[in-house]
RNA sequence: GGGCGGUUAGCUCAGUUGGUAUAGAGCGUUUCCCUUACAAGGAAGAGGUCACAGGUUCGAAUCCUGUACCGCCCACCA
C-alpha cells in the first residue's frame, strides 16, 4: 500500500477501485487484532451476532457502523479495541432456509431423517454461513476477524450445556405441561416474546350451550345459556363454563346441567372471579388445553384437560367428526352446524390480538404441551438491581424504563424447541425406570448432564436416549459476551475485555437478548456483561415504513456502497441517525456522505498538489503559528477536536459527525483554504497539512476508506506520518498555541465583515463580480493590524480599493475593532434607503425587547448580574446601531 | 387495560443545566456565479406565532398540568 503513487486525483472521488485494496491491506496487516495488554486500558464491544441465514440489510449497516466508528475511535485513543464478531445460528429460520431448499428436490425433513438433515444443515452453514462476514468486511468493520465464533461452535455448545445443567441444578429449570405458544407451521413451541401480537379482524360469536334444569326438561332450543367466542372451533374441548361469582344473573346455573353443542358434553359450572362480568354475556366457555386463563381456571378447579389439536394445528380425534379438519376450517364448519340447529345467537365483528410466529408469521395457537422452562424472577432481581443502581446505563436513557418495566413483570420462559437445528438439551431419560411426569421435581430416570451419560444412576441401565428436544437460538445468544471468550474455561482475554464496554443493537431486541444477556452475565460470571446500553432505531423507508423484503421497499447497503461507496453510505447513516431516533432513508439521503467524501478529496487534492508543484516536503509536525489566521483556523480545529471527542464518548454520534463536518466544509474549507490561497508557501502548507491530517483522523472512524486512501498517498509530502495506516494512528490532541482571544475575534470581524458586504451587495443588486470601494476607520494600531490582511479580505470581499478615514460619516458596518463603509456613489440610493429602513425595523424590535428588559425592576432584582450586564451591553449596541442606521440613512435621502 | 415516546422550516431532524444581538443543520427551493480543489461546487436569500390551552418563572422550544393528533412496547381484550 505504502509508496503507491499517483492514482488517477480526478475531480470526482471514485470509491469503487479504492476500497477492496484497502479492506485487504488491514486485514493483511492484523490491524484489528486485539490482545490483553496490560500497558492498555481495554475497550471491547461483542457484535450482536448477525443470523447465518441474513444478508447485509441498512438494519445492519447502521447498527455495525455505529459499533465500528466507536471500535475505531477507541482504537486511535490509545485504548485496546477489540470488536469480537460472530454469527448466530438462528435455528427456526436457518431450518426453515435448508426446508426450502429440500422441498426443491421434492423432499421433506422428515423423509431423509434427522441426522441427514442435520448434515445438510452444516453443508448449509460452510457454504452461506459467512456471507454476511464477507458483507461486514465490505462495509468496512474492523473486527478481530481471527476471533469469530458461532454459536453452535463446540465449545460455545458445551458452554450452553454447562449453563442448562447450572440451572437445573439450582432449580432453575424445570419441566412441566402448561399453555405455550405453538407454531403449527413450524411445528414447534415459542416463548412469549417469539409470538408477535398482532390485532386481526375477526368475529366475537355469541353460542347458545343448552341447559337442562334438574326438575323440568324444556325444550332444549329455547332454553340455553349464551357464551362469546372468538374461537369457536375450541369449544370441542370445552370442558366447563365460568361465571362471576358475584353475577346474580347466573345463580341459577348451579341447578342445572350445561350441554356442550356438537359433543354432547356436559359442562361443570363454574365461579371465578377472572371473569368479567361486562364482558359478552358474563359467561365464559373453558377450553382448558387451548386457553392460558382457562388453563389457570382449570387448575383451580380441577376440570379435565382435552386437546382437540395435533402439532400442525388440524383437529385430532378428541373433536369428533372434525378430527383431520384444520383449525380455521374447523371454525367455518363448527359455525355452519350451529347455525343450522339455531344455536348461534348473533355475530358481532371484533378485533381481536393475536400470537403471530415471528419466523412465518403463522398464527400461533395455545396449546398444552410439556415444554422446559427457565424460572426468571430470581435472574431478573440482581438484573434489575444493576440498571437501577446505574451500573448499567441506557442511551437514551428512556429504555431503562421500558427494561424494568418488563423486568418487573418477567414470565418463565419457555425454552424447548421442537425443532432439529441447534442445542439438543442435555437431557437424558433411561429407557427402563423413566417415566414420564408433570412436576418441577426431578423425576426418577432424567439425567441432566453436560457430557453423555454412561449408564442410568437409578437403575444403572445403559438405555439411554436424550431429549429431542433443542433449545431455543436466544439460550445460547444469551451467554454472548462471555461465552464467545471460551467461558467457563478460566481465560485471561476474558478477564481483560470482560465485562465488555458497550452493547450496540435495536431496540426490537431488548427484551430477546440485552435483558437475558444481563441475567446471564450476572448469574454465570458475577458480573455485568456490558456498562452501556446504545439502543439506536429502526430504519424505515421515506413514508416511515419498516424496511422488509416482503414489502419491497429495502434499500440495499451493497448498492448504496456500489453506487456512492461505502464511506458514503457510513457517513450518511451517522449523520441522519440521531440517538436512538428511527432513520428514515432513501437513495437521495446518501449523497451528503457522498458529496462530502468529494469535499474531502478535492480539498485533499488542492493540497497535495500544491506540494507537488513547489516540491514542498513537510517534514515535521511542529509549527511556530503566529499567524492571525493560522492562529484562529487552528483553534477552530483544536475546539472541533474536542467536541468530535465529548460527542463520542457520550454517543452522540451523529453530533460528532456535524461537529467534523462543519469544521471541515466551512471553516477549513470555504474559509481557510480560499484565503490561504493568496499566500502557499511552506508555512501555509504547513497549517493546510496540519488541519487536513487531524481532520482525516477525526474522520477516520465515519469513513476509513478515503480517510486511508488519503493517508497512505500524502505520506510521500508529509515525511512526518509514520505509522502505517491512519486506523492505528493516534487520535488528534490539541495543538498548543499561544493566543488569546483578541486575535481570533479579529479575524472573526474581518470575517464578518466581508459577509455584511457580500450581503449589501447583493440587496443592493450590485454582481457579485463587480468590485467596490470601501473607506474604512480604525485606529493606528488596528489598520496596520488590517494591512496584514488586506488582500484576502480584498480578494473574498470583492473589493477594489480601500480608503482609510479618520472619519466616517456614513458608518454601514460597524464591528468591534474598525467601522467600515462602502461607496455608494454609483448606486441606487432608493435601494439603499429601503434596505436601511428594513434594518432598522429589526433593529428597534430588538431595541425594544431589550429596553423593556432592562426596565422591568424583577428582572434587575432576579437574574444573575452577568445576565443583566449582557443585556446592558446589547442595549448599548442596538442604541448606537440605530442611530447610525438613521444617520447614513439621511445622508442618502 | 398498563407503560413509554413524539409533535420545531416544504421534507428529515438537531437544539445537553431555562438566559449568548434575529431558534440551527441536511435536503428541497429562489437569485447570481463554470472566480483553475471541488457545479457532487461557491455567494446571497426566502421559509418558523417551536401542536394547542393553561401554569411556574424576571425570563420557557426547554420545567409542570391538561387537550388533540401520531407512534412504539407490554397485557390472562373469552
Amino acid at each position: 500500500m505504502e509508496g503507491e503513487e499517483n492514482l488517477d486525483y480526478s475531480t470526482r472521488y471514485n470509491p469503487k477501485e479504492i476500497e477492496d485494496k484497502i479492506t485487504a491491506f488491514w486485514i493483511e496487516r492484523g490491524y484489528f487484532f486485539a490482545n490483553p495488554n496490560p500497558n492498555k486500558k481495554p475497550f471491547c464491544i461483542v457484535i450482536p451476532p448477525p443470523n447465518i441465514t441474513g444478508i447485509l440489510h441498512m438494519g445492519h449497516a447502521l447498527n455495525n457502523t455505529i459499533q465500528d466508528t466507536l471500535i475505531r475511535s477507541k482504537r486511535m485513543q490509545g485504548y485496546e479495541s477489540l470488536w469480537l464478531p460472530g454469527t448466530d445460528h438462528a435455528g427456526i429460520a436457518t431450518q426453515n432456509v435448508v426446508e426450502k431448499q429440500l422441498a426443491k428436490e421434492g423432499l421433506r425433513k422428515e423423509d431423509i431423517g434427522r441426522e441427514e438433515f442435520t448434515e445438510r444443515l452444516w453443508e448449509w452453514t460452510k457454504k452461506y454461513g459467512s456471507t454476511i462476514i464477507e458483507q461486514l468486511k465490505k462495509l468496512g468493520a474492523s473486527c478481530d476477524w481471527r476471533r469469530l465464533r458461532f454459536t453452535m461452535d463446540e465449545d460455545y455448545s458445551k458452554a450452553v450445556r454447562e449453563v442448562f445443567v447450572r440451572l437445573y441444578n439450582k432449580g432453575l429449570i424445570y419441566r412441566g405441561k402448561y399453555i405455550i405458544n405453538w407454531c403449527p407451521r413450524c411445528k414447534t413451541a415459542l416463548s412469549d416474546e417469539e409470538s408477535i401480537h398482532k390485532e386481526i379482524d375477526g368475529w366475537l360469536y355469541y353460542i347458545r350451550y343448552p341447559i337442562i334444569r334438574a326438575k323440568e326438561v324444556k325444550d332444549l332450543a329455547n332454553d340455553y345459556i349464551v357464551v362469546a367466542t372468538t374461537r369457536p372451533e375450541t369449544m370441542l374441548g370445552d370442558t366447563a363454563i365460568a361465571v362471576n361469582p358475584t353475577d346474580n344473573r347466573y345463580k341459577f346455573l348451579k341447578d342445572v346441567k350445561v350441554i356442550l353443542p356438537i359433543m354432547n358434553r356436559e359442562l361443570k359450572v363454574i365461579e371465578d372471579e377472572l371473569v368479567d362480568k361486562e364482558f359478552g354475556t358474563g359467561v365464559v366457555k373453558v377450553t382448558p388445553a387451548h386457553d392460558p386463563i382457562d388453563f389457570i381456571l382449570a387448575n383451580k378447579h380441577n376440570l379435565e384437560f382435552i386437546n382437540i389439536m395435533n402439532d400442525d394445528g388440524t383437529l385430532n380425534e378428541n373433536a369428533g367428526k372434525f378430527k383431520g379438519v384444520d383449525r380455521f376450517q374447523a371454525r367455518k364448519e363448527i359455525i355452519e352446524v350451529l347455525e343450522k340447529d339455531s344455536l348461534i345467537e348473533k355475530k358481532e365483528p371484533y378485533w381481536i390480538s393475536v400470537g403471530h410466529c415471528y419466523r412465518c408469521n403463522t398464527i400461533v395457537e395455545p396449546r398444552l404441551s410439556l415444554q422446559w422452562f427457565v424460572r426468571m424472577k430470581p435472574l431478573a432481581i440482581p438484573a434489575i438491581k444493576v440498571v437501577e443502581e446505574g451500573k448499567i446505563k441506557f442511551y437514551p436513557q428512556r429504555w431503562e424504563k421500558v427494561y424494568l418495566n418488563w423486568m418487573y413483570n418477567i414470565k418463565d420462559w419457555c425454552i424447548s424447541r421442537q425443532i432439529w437445528w441447534g442445542h439438543r438439551l442435555p437431557v437424558y431419560y433411561c429407557k427402563e425406570c423413566y417415566q414420564e411426569e408433570n412436576s418441577r421435581e426431578r423425576s426418577k430416570g432424567v439425567i441432566v448432564s453436560v457430557e453423555e451419560p454412561k449408564y442410568c444412576p437409578d437403575c444403572g441401565s445403559k438405555k439411554i436416549l436424550q431429549d429431542s428436544d433443542v433449545l431455543d437460538t436466544w439460550f445460547s445468544s444469551w451467554l454472548w459476551p462471555f461465552a464467545t471468550f471460551y467461558w467457563p474455561n478460566p481465560k485471561r482475554d476474558l478477564n481483560y475485555f470482560y465485562p465488555t464496554s458497550v452493547l450496540v443493537t435495536a431496540s426490537e431486541i431488548l427484551f430477546f437478548w440485552v435483558a437475558r444477556m444481563i441475567m446471564a452475565g450476572l448469574e454465570f460470571t458475577g458480573n455485568i456483561p456490558f456498562s452501556n446500553v446504545l439502543i439506536h432505531g429502526t430504519v424505515r423507508d421515506e413514508k416511515g415504513t419498516k424496511m422488509s423484503k416482503s414489502l419491497g421497499n429495502i434499500i440495499d447497503p451493497l448498492e448504496i456502497i456500489d453506487k456512492f461507496g461505502a464511506d458514503a453510505l457510513r457517513f450518511s447513516l451517522m449523520f441522519l441517525a440521531s440517538t436512538g431516533a428511527d432513520v428514515y432513508l432513501s437513495d437521495e439521503k446518501f449523497l451528503v456522505g457522498r458529496n462530502f467524501a468529494n469535499k474531502i478529496w478535492n480539498a485533499t487534492r488542492f493540497i497535495m498538489n500544491k506540494l507537488k508543484d513547489n516540491d514542498i516536503k513537510i517534514e515535521e509536525d511542529k509549527v511556530d503559528i503566529t499567524d492571525e489566521i493560522d492562529l484562529w483556523i487552528i483553534d477552530s480545529l483544536n475546539r472541533t477536536i474536542e467536541a468530535v471527542t465529548v460527542s463520542l464518548d457520550s454517543y452522540r454520534i451523529s453530533e460528532a459527525t456535524k461537529n467534523i463536518y462543519d469544521f471541515f466544509w466551512h471553516n477549513f474549507c470555504d474559509w481557510y483554504i480560499e484565503i490561504a490561497k493568496l499566500y502557499l508557501g511552506s508555512e501555509k502548507l504547513k497549517v493546510l497539512i496540519l488541519c487536513l491530517i487531524n481532520s482525516l483522523k477525526l474522520l477516520h472512524p465515519f469513513m476509513p476508506f478515503i480517510t486511508e486512501k488519503i493517508y497512505q498517498d500524502i505520506k510521500s509530502y508529509v515525511t512526518f506520518l509514520k505509522d502505517e495506516s491512519i486506523s492505528i494512528s493516534l487520535w488528534p490532541k490539541k495543538i498548543v498555541i499561544t493566543a488569546d482571544s483578541d486575535k481570533f475575534n479579529f479575524v472573526e470581524d474581518l470575517i464578518s465583515s466581508i459577509e455584511e458586504i457580500r450581503n449589501i451587495k447583493s440587496d443592493l443588486g450590485i454582481s457579485a463580480t463587480e468590485k467596490v470601494k470601501i473607506f474604512l476607520n480604525a485606529t493606528e494600531n488596528i489598520r496596520e493590524r488590517f494591512n496584514y490582511h488586506k488582500d484576502w479580505f480584498m480578494r473574498l470581499g470583492g473589493i477594489r480599493e480601500i480608503d482609510f478615514v479618520d472619519n466616517l460619516e456614513k458608518v454601514i458596518i460597524s464591528k468591534n475593532y474598525f467601522s467600515l463603509n462602502i461607496d455608494f456613489e454609483h448606486f441606487d440610493r432608493d435601494r439603499l434607503v429601503k434596505l436601511l429602513e428594513k434594518k432598522l425595523v429589526n433593529l428597534r424590535t430588538l431595541y425594544e425587547k431589550v429596553f423593556n428588559k432592562l426596565n422591568n425592576k424583577e428582572f434587575l432584582n432576579n437574574a444573575p448580574q452577568e445576565i443583566v450586564e449582557r443585556e446592558r451591553e446589547k442595549e448599548r449596541y442596538l442604541s448606537f446601531q440605530c442611530k447610525r442606521l438613521e444617520k447614513i440613512k439621511d445622508v442618502f435621502k
